[in-house]
DNA sequence: CCGACCCCTGCAATAATATGCATTATGGGT
DNA sequence: ACCCATAATGCATATTATTGCAGGGGTCGG
């Protein structure tokens, strides 16, 4: 008897199938050991803010925050877009900050989370700058010549 | 007797006020000349893929292109939110690096800085990343436990 | 003008979801 | 360990949505 956990059981099952009613989600809960009943799972829902849309094909449950999902699309090399896209780079400490063209820094992150480097613990891109965290301060001056390197083309 | 204005129609009232029932929606477009049956909208509504989020206010009809919106309303909870979005969380002296999925770093990090814990300096979220700036390394090093342990659920 | 063939709609029956209330579990505080 | 306050749940039922069916217009080809 745990929600929350119940709602991460629920999650996964309506958005790897087709759920078109609450009795069909409560169906594949308990072949999942989830035993609760169709008023539990309405409040659930209701919780989790998962709507129910209306389809040719029937109705059929959809959590809100994966919807945008069908947008994703291919990954960027960071070879490709640094070039395109670099500025200036500088830091501190275990701290890098990549500047960008304005409107460069999402894709430029993007690329440089892909290239899993392990120099980098994470970045977060704004318009046109980027902050990288570093693993160390070497790391960081190892990775801020490499991509100086790749910016130049 | 025109479906195609009539969903026109719908469109404009769902989209400008709060419809939680097919019945209120037909009493709205009875008042916009528009006369139909419940039945009729239920017909309307699928076609349109208008779905139907609960929410603590009661249920509401939403455009599927605006169904993400109420996604962060006021889910503010971080227990709620994290097993949600958690992707994976890392870091180095101060500062804790946290990944979700796409489109989940802005909902996460509002719940951080809604729980006022007393480790956190502060959040920044990008797309999929969060960097918070933590006290001390102790301090992040309590705090990345305690994030692993409610992304677990 | 007449059918044949649509699509659209209302009506009424059926299916699905939401909820009031009573009961049981859970988490603090002493 | 006990008690209280709060939250979670099931049951029965109210509310809401969906659908089978039949009728009303349109349109097109004869």
């Amino acid at each position: 008897m745990n929600k929350r956990e119940r709602h991460q059981a629920i999650r996964e099952i309506i958005g790897s199938r087709v759920v078109g009613s609450q009795e069909e989600l409560r169906v594949l809960l308990h072949e999942a050991q989830w035993d609760v009943t169709q008023s539990t799972l309405s409040r659930d829902l209701r919780e989790m803010r998962v709507a129910r849309m209306p389809t040719p094909e029937g109705p059929r449950y959809v959590s809100p925050e994966h919807l945008g999902d069908g947008a994703a699309d291919d990954r960027t090399l960071i070879e490709e877009v640094l070039p395109q896209f670099f500025s200036s780079i500088d830091g501190v400490t275990e701290l890098l900050v990549l500047k960008t063209i304005y409107g460069g820094a999402q894709p430029v992150a993007e690329a440089i989370d892909d290239a899993g480097w392990k120099e980098v613990v994470g970045t977060i891109g704004g318009e046109n700058t980027i902050l990288i965290v570093c693993r160390s301060p070497a790391a960081r001056e190892t990775l801020e010549k490499r991509l100086l390197k790749i910016a130049e083309g």
